[in-house]
DNA sequence: CTGTTAGCGCGTTCAA
DNA sequence: TTGAACGCGCTAACAG
């Protein structure tokens, strides 16, 4: 592979005045500049990524660590983040922690040994180790749609509150008295901050208070499954059931027809935090609170982009849009 | 952040001492070695991976480019990808050329820059010059899931003649003869190798050989269900539609739905290369081929590092299972 | 087994 | 504007 070394001789010129052209830094003759630029070009240089690191202190290089990439809302968050990124001149360097702490650990080693030059970062909600000394270490830190309490970082996510309480006026709307609710994990701040703001609104949205409707899994589709189960063996009905996210929904969904067979759980609205692509065809339709991961991804981004350039980054709470699918003349 | 040095001095021993406890390279005493160790930990050492990588002219990085990474294919493939690279020791840049070739060619770019030392690739179809000069840099590669036409790597990708074959199976067990089949862009292997099988095994199976059945889009929602409706415009009737992958049976079901609203689409059946997790769910269910991301995401891996050790890599096949969902008593 | 030293490829400083 | 020289942090080669 071509060295700048390479393209200087070709060029006829020093590799001082080689480096100087190709990484723009300062004035070039306009000769000088068209011959490095054609010894590059016929050589396919192209510069030798970490020894321009090592060089600068610096990589031009992002990490996104996220909780668990099959997830679709992540996916295409992390597909925004790695379009905004590229624009900034950033790389991406992704990882998934797939919602295990252990495993975030571990990237976040290799991050620092990659010396990334700053973090996008969705928490399992618990501060490690290595979380902590990721933090301590200055390294440029932004929240991706979950934060970690008492953490000072930027935190660029859903607007929770508002989402919830657009369920919650739906299910008015609705007339359903009776709701089941599959929350997630209380350490994570999504899952926490869902069900304080369900709790907080429901009475007044004319809910049950019966807590036997509630439970928690763990954002995946298993654990929702398991949550929902325990619910039906309480044996209290209930005519709706809220999924806090979209794999819990998708648990949810499993577990009424498996329980209840097909027919029956078809008599149960279902209303889920997050919208997945097959809301419209289940029966009946699935309403849901359309949750803007690429939004997110792409401020959030910016918002890393703002902090290496020393200036503030608030952080920002992207307002939730809600897919109301009930089918008419029923309720 | 602390360096080699700090730690060397800190432990009272050479720059080389430290190195060779540090990377393991070479035999070092029992006694320098915990020195080594301890200064490290207490400082909270973490080697320069760009000032190791240009020493070493490796980076223990691989480089995978995905076609679509909101694909859930793909997605579970880099899941399975990455956790197979860590486990032999490289970290995996991840990259999504979101179906378009000129993001490939950017990609490819960075990840020479990077100077990953292989990659996982699923190319377009297409042979850019940014693809041709990566295969003639002599760069380490495996094809994942697609290949090129007359380009000497192992492919580690599904068995699609298998796959389309219980597909068939399955239409002619069902009794169906009018099937609507949606393909994928031709320059895809994928979408090339299932059309391909689809047209040698349908006379066979009792399937009409009429071409107006026939057509194809581009592996995405959109462009499947636009050949749905072109489909639907020539007036034929089907029973039965085949998708051939899942982001297009999606669109097809979708397409169907919206022509001919809910209950007229439900009495046609629908079949699917690649398994959704809503498949269950649809009225009547989809049974689909099961297309094994995770095996693919290892197996490549492991060629890669077969090739990188010098070892051959033949390439595989994975075969494919077949979800049959069909409900009893109908025909 | 350990200390010393060269040099990977690059950007930048200092002189000219 | 340009050339020459230095050093980023690390590993490997060599000498002891």
């Amino acid at each position: 592979m071509a060295t700048i070394k390479d393209v200087a001789a070709r060029a006829g010129v020093a590799l001082g005045t080689a480096s100087r052209v190709l990484s723009g830094s300062s004035q070039t003759s306009a000769d000088s500049r068209a011959r490095v630029l054609a010894a590059a070009a016929e050589l396919g240089y192209i510069a030798n990524g970490p020894a321009r690191s090592l060089r600068r202190a610096r990589t031009d290089v992002l990490g996104l660590l996220v909780s668990d990439i099959r997830n679709p809302f992540f996916s295409e968050l992390a597909h925004a983040a790695e379009q905004e990124a590229r624009r900034h001149g950033y790389t991406v360097l992704l990882a998934n922690a797939n919602e295990d702490a252990e495993q975030a650990d571990a990237y976040l080693k290799t991050f620092a040994a990659q010396r990334i030059d700053g973090l996008l970062f969705s928490p399992q909600g618990t501060v490690s180790p290595q979380v902590a000394a990721t933090l301590a270490s200055g390294l440029p830190v932004v929240f991706l749609n979950r934060t970690i309490e008492g953490v000072d970082a930027p935190l660029y996510g859903t607007d929770n509150a508002q989402g919830v309480q657009q369920v919650l006026a739906w299910l008015q709307r609705r007339g359903h008295r009776d709701v089941a609710f599959i929350g997630g994990p209380d350490g994570i701040s999504t899952g926490a901050e869902r069900r304080a703001a369900y709790l907080a609104g429901r009475r007044a949205h004319g809910i049950s208070t019966d807590d036997r409707l509630l439970d928690a899994g763990d954002f995946l589709a298993g654990g929702a499954a398991e949550a929902m189960c325990r619910i039906l063996d309480r044996g209290v009905t209930f005519t709706a059931v809220f999924g806090a996210n979209g794999q819990t929904t998708l648990g949810a969904v499993r577990a009424l027809r498996q329980r209840l067979g097909a027919e029956q759980a078809a008599r149960i609205e279902v209303v889920s935090f997050d919208d997945l692509d097959w809301f419209e065809f289940a029966s009946p339709p699935i309403s849901a609170v359309r949750n803007d991961a690429s939004s997110i991804g792409r401020l959030g981004v910016r918002g890393l982009v703002d902090l290496l350039a020393g200036r503030e980054a608030p952080g920002q709470r992207v307002p939730t849009t809600f897919a109301d699918r009930s089918v008419q003349g029923t309720a």
